[in-house]
DNA sequence: AACGCGGGGAA
DNA sequence: TTCCCAGCGTT
């Protein structure tokens, strides 16, 4: 055997001994439902593990089964996964189990071309839903399987290119122990996530250091090679707080976002693009300007309002989208036609208090903005 | 191959 | 602050 293969043959028995001893005990580890691993797997997609327990927990026990996730409103679903980001995810994967009702009996498939096929699910998850809910020998290489491949076996390839996950996917599935699949590929996750970390990792610990080459090379701290990704482009926003009055007194004026884009069917706050010139006026002291591109944006809509005021700055920063936003407390104009009648909403807006935001899904910015006008008006 | 798509924890 | 994650779909 040559020496190579020497290493491969050491880490998988290493890897493979070393997580069965040190695994964590994680939710979706205490069964092998293979509808409870691919929801967990979803959610687990760009997310990290301690974020992702509560909302799996409750998940599952609102949709326990295929069934009653394929039955339910999707927007108990979207409410469901508020605070996790991709939402395209939860829409994916409802369509994706509603797929596995009508042409599977309901039945997560166990074959890499129907598993493959369902929507939100690539090469990543259909590897660990086979490998880990079926134990079939196949690769589940995620940023994590490739950082620690990268390191173990000294690849210098940048992992962003496609053909790098191909390379890393035929190597992982060489290393897979007979019959093991499932705790081999939890085993290199978990090592990545516990053990060969992105920064300073724990190498003394590690199970497989000994035969590292990353690490013989002192290399560990500088793999794996990624291309830096462009840095998020700043959008300064003006947002609404348009209060109620009449019989919609101590409410707020919310909209939902259009079908398909960012933050599709999320309910947010009314908000529109500033112009160039808001970075250099102090919006704080002028709200004019403010009022006049919130009073465009929503003329829009047919709804028009009347004099804006400061209430408060909030910032987000989405993967390619840095938003700084400044909030203003507004009411609507009376129809000078109709002065009693009210104003005609739009079937997209609504008005709520406090007690409505159990039901509707927000993202986190708009919820921190809320929460604090609703607090503080309590 | 490049880009759109959230959010939060760790260093 | 910065980095970067248990990725996938679209174009």
């Amino acid at each position: 055997m040559n020496l190579l293969e020497q290493k491969k043959q050491f880490f998988s028995t290493g890897l493979l001994a070393w997580y069965r001893r040190h695994k964590r005990d994680l939710p979706w580890r205490r069964s092998r439902n293979p509808y409870h691993i691919w929801v967990s797997e979803i959610m687990l997609q760009q997310t990290r593990v301690d974020t992702v327990i509560p909302y799996f927990n409750r998940f599952v026990e609102k949709f326990p089964t295929v069934e009653a996730l394929a039955e339910a409103p999707e927007e108990e679903v979207l409410k469901m996964w508020e605070g996790l980001g991709y939402y395209s995810r939860a829409r994916n994967l409802q369509s994706a189990v509603r797929e596995v009702r009508e042409n599977y009996g309901g039945v997560v498939p166990d074959t890499k071309e129907d598993v493959f096929s369902l929507k939100g699910v690539g090469p990543y998850t259909a590897g660990a839903i086979l490998s880990i809910a079926y134990n079939k020998p196949e690769p589940a290489v995620d940023g994590n399987v490739m950082r620690v491949l990268s390191r173990y076996f000294l690849i210098e390839d940048d992992i962003m290119k496609g053909s790098t996950r191909v390379t890393m996917e035929k190597l992982a599935k060489e290393l897979i122990p007979e019959g093991a699949a499932g705790d081999f590929n939890q085993g290199l996750m978990e090592l990545g996530a516990m053990v060969c970390t992105p920064k300073s990792p724990s190498c003394l610990t590690c199970p497989v250091m000994e035969h590292c080459m990353g690490r013989e090379a002192g290399m560990e701290e500088a793999l794996p090679v990624k291309k830096k990704a462009k840095p998020p482009r700043p959008e300064h926003r003006f947002v609404a707080l348009v209060e109620g009055d009449g019989e919609q007194a101590g409410r707020l004026l919310v909209r939902q976002r259009p079908q398909e884009g960012l933050l599709a069917r999320m309910w947010e706050l009314p908000h529109a693009m500033a112009p160039p010139e808001a970075s250099v006026v102090p919006v704080q002291d002028d709200p004019s300007l403010a009022q006049h591109v919130l009073a465009a944006h929503l003329e829009e809509d047919n709804l028009a309002i009347g004099p804006a005021s400061w209430y408060m700055q909030a910032e987000h920063t989405f993967s390619h989208i840095h938003w700084e936003l400044d909030v203003y407390v507004c009411r609507l104009e009376r129809s000078a036609l109709l002065p009693d009648h009210p104003a005609l909403l739009p079937s997209h807006y609504r008005w709520i208090g406090p007690e409505d935001m159990a039901q509707l899904a927000f993202p986190n910015v708009f919820l921190r903005i809320l929460n604090t006008y609703f607090r503080q008006k309590a």
